[in-house]
RNA sequence: GGGGUUGUAGGGUAGCCUGGUCUAUCCUACAGCGUUCGGGACGCUGUGACCUGAGUUCGAAUCUCAGCAACCCCA
């Protein structure tokens, strides 16, 4: 009983998801909420670890055919106000930079929403003929917008730190489309490397991006039921090819308009991330984000000075292999650097001492509770064949989370029911009329019609129309 | 957009209603020393706080107003 108690005390349980969470972005050191600006939040080094390694994903499956880039964080209010639909979008969600010291600017100055009226002027540049195109650039950047609602710390803020953007111009309308499906593909990829299931859905129309001709999204769903918006992707038609004038030369010479797509994602990944893995004794983190892979803790009874050499050439062998581990030589027992070490989701935890070092094994506790005698001969082998279990074993705890607490319901009474506690999946003819009519009786959110599965034909739950279309409905934050 | 709750050491709290004895409680954390170490050790010593501003008052952590910030619920 004391023992439930001392746990409890520095970790709500994770049922009470929302005071987990914040409790758990402090105690788990991701990101420190204390900064005195609403909306605004420091990362820890730790949690910057974790975001490092993460983006470097993205990294790596964007550099295949993207080039990364950086443009500047100011975009200047001419270029800003030309697209009249994308600025509707944002217009009250703008941080205006209105003095240079203490003289007024003469021209104002956005800190960027989103970065399309920044890039696409230069697109116009750098875009002459048929040869330039595709071109497709990314860049991760933080961004502005000034939220009214209640911001929370990773997934609603003032200043979004880590927003990967990616841009893109093709030559036509359908290529553009499919490089939306490419982008969706790449982020499901990504979202497959943290181990996270998602739901990919086609957004409504009147939820779409500002400007897009249609959106797609993916979403997680979080521990209290609730989803979470982790990645978009927009077909731009030729709204901004337009608006900015970024035309190519054809092969006949003729001058066309560009097709556009972007699509982004953000520290929103991280939150997502730490809620769908995390658990009552603090962070899991899947094998490749950790920031600490592998832990050793040295159990120093009797003969200290072995023991120790033993830890540190292990270490060492460890390290050669390309693992990040650190040992743990500190003060305190090791029950104390047991939970410490949970808490910040170290995936596999060495112990070894006198009695382990007497039968040339190590004693390996996995994350999720395996636990395992290991011959140090084969210790590397094991380490990595452990860490790939890993991944499968949080991998399917967070799919049949997600299989749980996702639900194909007729009507909308039930609907309204079920998105208390997860995602109804209802048929809707398509109508915006019977859209509107369904969030407003279901009290809930369409997140859109579910994408590349296949449904039989029935009756729309509003007007009653035959149709093989669905929608998600769930309360989102 | 509407409603509510809250702000006391690095973190969590008691005190506030009923202003004074508060030199502000306890847990944790942190620093030093010693004994310890196979699931949150112990002893001793030490460090550290009333969100900001204005007001009421002889006197404010406590009452009033404003600001800033945080959290919760509803749309």
């Amino acid at each position: 009983m004391t023992e439930i108690k001392m746990q409890s005390d520095k970790l709500p349980p994770k049922e009470n998801f929302s005071e987990w969470y914040h409790e758990l972005l402090m105690i788990g050191e991701i990101v420190d909420n204390r900064y005195p600006v609403k909306g605004m939040c420091v990362w820890f080094p730790f949690g910057f670890a974790i975001r490092k390694n993460v983006y470097n994903i993205i990294r790596e499956l964007l550099d295949v055919d993207h080039y990364e880039a950086l443009f500047p964080l100011m975009i200047p209010e001419n270029e800003f106000m030309k697209e009249a639909q994308h600025i509707k979008g944002f217009e009250n969600e703008v941080y205006w930079v209105t003095n240079g010291g203490s003289s007024p600017l003469e021209v104002k100055l956005a800190l960027r929403p989103t970065s399309e009226t920044a890039i696409y002027p230069m697109f116009k540049l750098w875009i002459r003929s048929h040869a330039d195109l595709p071109l497709r650039v990314y860049q991760i950047v933080n961004t502005f917008r000034y939220e009214t609602k209640h911001t929370r710390p990773l997934i609603r803020l003032r200043e979004i730190t880590s927003f990967k953007e990616a841009h893109t111009a093709h030559s036509t309308w359908e290529e553009a489309a499919q490089q939306v499906e490419i982008a969706i593909e790449r982020y499901s990829e990504f979202y497959r490397r943290l181990a996270i299931p998602f739901l990919v859905s086609r957004r409504p129309n009147w939820d779409k991006f500002p400007g897009a001709d249609y959106t797609k999204a993916l979403d997680v769903i979080m521990p209290d039921g609730r989803t979470l918006q982790v990645g978009t992707a927009h077909h731009l038609g030729f709204t901004f090819s337009k608006t900015y004038d970024i035309t190519y030369e054809t092969l006949n010479g003729e001058q066309e308009l560009v097709s556009q797509t972007c699509y982004g994602i953000s520290e929103r990944c991280i939150a997502a991330l730490i809620s769908v893995h995390g658990d009552d004794k603090g962070l899991v983190l899947p094998w490749e984000v950790a920031p600490v892979q592998v832990v050793i803790i040295p159990i120093l009874l009797g003969n200290k000075e072995t023991t120790l050499e033993v830890c540190k050439s292990i270490r060492n062998r460890l390290q050669e292999a390309c693992i990040r581990v650190q040992l743990d030589t500190g003060d305190e027992r090791p029950g104390a650097k047991f939970y410490k070490w949970e808490m910040k989701g170290v995936p596999i935890r060495l112990e070894i001492g006198p009695k382990d070092i007497d039968k040339n094994v190590v004693t390996l506790a996995r994350r999720d509770g395996i636990k395992k005698i290991i011959p140090i001969g084969t210790l590397i082998e094991s380490i990595l064949s452990e860490a790939k279990e890993f991944h499968k074993a949080i991998n399917d705890n967070a799919r049949k989370f997600m299989e749980k607490n996702i639900r194909e319901v007729a009507s909308i009474e039930e609907a309204e029911e079920y998105t208390k506690q997860g995602v109804a999946i209802v048929s809707w003819c398509g109508e915006e009329d019977c859209g509107r009519i369904l969030e407003d009786k279901v009290e809930a959110n369409m997140l859109g019609e579910p994408q590349y599965s296949h449904f039989a034909e029935t009756q729309c739950v509003v007007c009653r129309k035959m149709t093989t279309k669905r929608t998600y409905l769930a309360r989102q934050y």
